[in-house]
DNA sequence: TTCATTTTAATGTATAGACAAAATGCTGAA
DNA sequence: TTCAGCATTTTGTCTATACATTAAAATGAA
């Protein structure tokens, strides 16, 4: 395959990079020693330094030079799955019981979820079974201004996740994820001991500049993980 | 602020698609029409698309041109920081003591990681203190058939995670993310009560094909957390 | 019609040159 | 010595042009 050279450039110092050839703050050729190494323009040589930039791998800086950059903070591609489907693909029976459904407003929303006072929300808690067990429980807050035709869905059965997954798809979201002992409420809904430990899972979405929702979900220890992969292949067994 | 004319054309389209102005589908102007717009050369313009379709924004197909791209999958980029680094952040002394250190071979790994019988491997177990109190809890083993140096490296300090980090970036990874309650070994180490809650992050890493590390840490509850964000800008406070 | 072929419009790659911007490192003055 | 200012190196941006590549669209033959 002949690929394009500035790729073939930028691969050859990917590879080099990886294999740790080039350790992290090893300077890399200046431009102009590239172009007559690689006898082509100062641009094509450019543009693959460049994408290397764009990707993290080096650092460059005038008149300093490219640097291998030092591997920080790397990103791991998290998966979200849809809790019903995912219970339904291990065979297991799926239900979401109701506990509470309330309409509400902006002023009255959690401190971690701000949004306007005149925005009408919907509030919603339930938990998740499998095969009859609750395995989490789940408290969310749904911007019904963004999304009207939630107010006259039905939960019973289906989760309000699935419904504004397949309804409201959303372009941006944080998470964040932590450990944290059952409350009193959520043992009592979970029928687990009060400070069971659990998998607490927080989310914001927005599409656009609008917020969807705000969901604070627990899972119980040992019925749900969550799974993470970097790299170019697919997961790995190992 | 000035910023360069490819960058602001750029964000004029970035911007356009992520307010839905310009949906799924639609079509940009071509570069021909762009140049005209911007009055400016052809290199320019395809500098700024060339960078939306790096970011998956948009699709370029040749002859047909250039199209917002249908929004992707439903996996969110994880933060995986450097523990000691994140404390560092936060204000707070770092500190790690290790409490095991044995050297061993692939046939004696756990079972969670296989490697080679042949593999000759390092296996560390220990604490991560913020501000003298200790907060996770790791155990993990390295092939140090791949990382030799690590034999002579040094962890009264520093974690083998930071030592890893800066000596071997790796280039694939698996994570699985789970709540459990505190062993009675984890417990006494971390000087809490058997079964306190605390988030389990375990991990493997390779470089290339070759394993490199497998670990298994426990955050206690409440003091840590992970993030993840999906979506094109930087995070949100909201 | 239907299929194969040719045309053509769009992106992809590359060149050579120019000037801008920034940070390092040198030089000279206090 | 130390600090300020200057020169130089290196990357950043941009231009104008050329040819390659690809796939849609038009064309023509069966």
């Amino acid at each position: 395959m002949n690929l394009p050279l500035h790729e073939r450039i930028r691969q050859d110092f990917e590879t080099r990079i990886l294999s740790g050839a080039l350790g992290p703050g090893a300077r890399l050729p200046t431009e102009q020693a590239l172009m007559a190494h690689y006898d082509c323009a100062r641009m094509t040589v450019n543009k693959a330094l460049s994408a290397l930039a764009t990707a993290g791998l080096v650092d460059r800086r005038k008149k300093a030079g490219t640097f291998v950059a030092r591997p920080r903070v790397h990103a791991m591609a998290m998966d979200i799955p849809d809790i019903g489907a995912q219970v339904a693909e291990r065979g297991q029976s799926y239900r979401f019981d109701l506990g509470l459904r309330r309409e509400l407003d902006g002023g009255q929303a959690r401190p971690e979820w701000r949004v306007d006072r005149t925005v009408p929300l919907l509030e919603l808690e339930g938990v998740h079974f499998a095969d009859g067990t609750p395995f989490a429980w789940e408290h969310r807050f749904v911007n019904v201004a963004a999304v009207p035709e939630m107010l006259l869905a039905d939960f019973t059965g289906s989760s309000p996740g699935t419904w504004l997954l397949e309804h409201v798809p959303w372009t941006e979201a944080d998470a964040h994820i932590t450990a944290t002992g059952a409350s009193a409420a959520q043992a009592r809904a979970l029928t687990v001991a009060l400070g069971a430990p659990c998998l607490c899972v927080e989310r914001k979405t927005w599409r656009g500049s609008e917020a969807i929702t705000y969901v604070r979900q627990l899972f119980l220890a040992g019925a749900y993980e969550l799974t993470a992969h970097f790299g170019p292949g697919a997961r790995r067994d190992g």
